[in-house]
DNA sequence: AAGTTACGCAACCGCTGTGTA
DNA sequence: TTACACAGCGGTTGCGTAACT
């Protein structure tokens, strides 16, 4: 036996809102709030809509502190970062970027971000050489890509080329340690960071975010895996306490 | 210019968690 | 303790539009 619907799915609109009915529901909770009942609502501000449409669009759409257009870097390291930690809670991971809702989170991992690792993955999953990406990489004059060969081995550790920001333009970097069996991600990217050569809350350098082996990364690219952690409260603690830390060092 | 495909995003569906009687 | 109702969440769908042929 199933569970009674919310509404009677027949009386209720469904599809895109029209600009009145976002200007109904937007009045309405601006003089009254939600009142906690999102299923009485739409009938109190003379809506035919779904309390669970309407929760969807004021959320996503009308609050009036949502962010809309692009992502910064930040956000994408922010995003790349929880991911690979918590996996797929998008809210969890949206309550990390101010202004930004789960929904669009989601849909932005979805379109964009798995999009990138994907490629990046096609291009060195079976390889030891890393990054054909890298050597298209704008890189200040006197900095110079190590071989594929010295790139493979463990102790390598790139140092990225910098300006006096510490900006290395809006890429990311790959590196390949120990013939391709263990991947580094490292986000390299924009103006979200001060300080040469990214030091971290812990004083080290690299900013290297994120390690897993050439396996977990694609499966990072095609599953929810990384749910699996979801139990582990203390690894949550020190993820999200490491991602504060190291806030306050770049701005 | 017209048709087709790919993409991005808003919205929906159904399940889970939580509060309460 | 149990059953119920609702909020919240994540996966998925489908529409509008841009890009391509």
């Amino acid at each position: 036996m199933g569970r009674a619907p919310c509404c009677d799915k027949s009386k209720v609109k469904k599809g895109p809102w029209s600009p009145e009915e976002d200007m109904k529901l937007k009045d309405y909770i601006n003089k009254n709030g939600t009142g906690g009942n999102w299923i009485a609502l739409p009938l109190k501000a003379g809506l035919k809509r779904c309390g669970k449409s309407c929760r969807l669009r004021w959320l996503n759409y009308l609050r009036p502190d949502i962010k809309h257009g692009e992502f910064s870097d930040h956000e994408d390291r922010l995003i790349y970062t929880l991911f690979s930690s918590i996996g797929s809670r998008w809210s969890v991971i949206a309550a990390q970027l101010p202004g930004r809702t789960d929904n669009d989170i989601k849909n932005y991992w979805n379109t964009k971000l798995k999009k990138r690792l994907t490629n990046f993955v096609s291009i060195n999953g079976q390889s030891e050489k890393p990054i054909s990406r890298l050597e298209s990489f704008n890189c200040s004059s006197n900095w110079s890509y190590p071989s594929s060969s010295s790139a493979t081995t463990l102790d390598y550790n790139p140092i990225p080329p910098s300006d006096d920001y510490g900006f290395i333009g809006h890429e990311e970097i790959y590196h390949v340690k120990d013939n391709s069996t263990l991947l580094m991600f490292e986000n390299g990217g924009g103006n979200s960071y001060k300080g040469v050569d990214h030091e971290n809350a812990r004083g080290e350098y690299g900013d290297s975010t994120m390690e897993f082996s050439l396996e977990e990364f694609k499966k990072l690219i095609s599953t929810n895996l990384c749910s699996n952690n979801t139990n582990n409260n203390n690894l949550n603690n020190v993820f999200v306490d490491e991602i504060k830390a190291e806030e306050n060092i770049m701005y």
